[in-house]
DNA sequence: AAGTAGCTCAACCGCCCGGCC
DNA sequence: CGGCCGGGCGGTTGAGCTACT
């Protein structure tokens, strides 16, 4: 009585090893509520940097918690819109901007595929821990399986966490297709969207939406953005300047 | 105890896109 | 080139649960 879409729904969704259920940690939150703000509502795109979390969980922690929540911070309107003071510190985004991002995107997702082709390359994100490798295509759903097989029932758990932590176990062909087709965000995906080169830790002209966009190469490693920073420093909860003070559209308005 | 409202979240729906024939 | 099919995605629904009256 299931078709393959179904099925494939409740897998990604429901069945997949790793997935973390339960109450989202305040820092997920925050990082879900700027991740939003920055990318709209791209679900797959914010899940990507929460690996242990579905789009599915992210989309209904959205509509049910997040924007309630944020309607009473900003003092939204009744028809859901926020005020425009407020807004403007969520959506600082000029169409330049988003342009230039899509194209960074773009970029990036050929790279991968470029990658991915040439044998001669390891796998980018072999030793990555942050590497995002769920189940989304018919070859890591095959590959569970087969660890899943192979694995006496002692070592499943261990085998599952590590698929979904992605030490590894993804193939080259894995990695462009998420890069180039289900839009997953690899940590070489991370650089796409966000690697904006910064010489100052503080917000300068050359960083944040100026386009000053360097693209992760193998000969010029590049230093780590400010957004980058925060959205996978740990310590941002121990309060402190960070970026989720900061609002956004004042660093947009000084470049513009 | 019964009724109601609100909440949660898995599942469904429709659309888009790419691959194949 | 066009039709078909399957995968991916975002929006929406509704069953089940809880809290409240």
């Amino acid at each position: 009585m299931r078709c393959s879409k179904s099925c494939r729904l409740r897998w990604t969704n429901y069945l997949r090893p790793g997935i973390k259920r339960g109450n989202f940690t305040d820092q997920e939150e925050r990082l879900i509520i700027h991740l939003q703000a920055l990318l709209g509502n791209r679900w797959a795109a914010i899940a990507s940097y929460l690996p242990e979390r579905t789009d599915n969980d992210i989309k209904n922690f959205w509509n049910t918690h997040l924007k309630k929540k944020l309607r009473k911070i900003q003092g939204c309107q009744d028809d859901g819109t926020v005020n425009a003071g407020l807004s403007a510190n969520y959506y600082p985004f000029t169409k330049g901007m988003w342009e230039r991002t899509v194209q960074t995107d773009i970029h990036m997702a050929k790279q991968a595929l470029g990658e991915a082709l040439s044998l001669q390359k390891p796998h980018a994100g072999a030793s990555s821990a942050t590497t995002t490798t769920y189940a989304s295509s018919t070859e890591n759903i095959s590959r569970l399986l087969e660890g899943w097989m192979k694995n006496s029932p002692k070592t499943r758990a261990a085998s599952a966490s590590d698929m979904v932590g992605g030490s590894g176990s993804a193939s080259t062909e894995g990695s462009a297709t998420m890069a180039s087709k289900s839009a997953q965000v690899s940590p070489e995906g991370l650089d796409s969207l966000f690697k904006m080169e910064t010489s100052t830790p503080e917000v300068s002209e050359s960083s944040l939406f100026q386009g000053q966009i360097k693209l992760a190469t193998e000969e010029a490693p590049i230093p780590i953005s400010l957004l980058e920073t925060w959205l996978f420093d740990d310590t941002i909860e121990q309060g402190g300047a960070c970026l989720v003070d900061i609002p956004l559209c004042d660093a947009a308005a000084e470049l513009l």
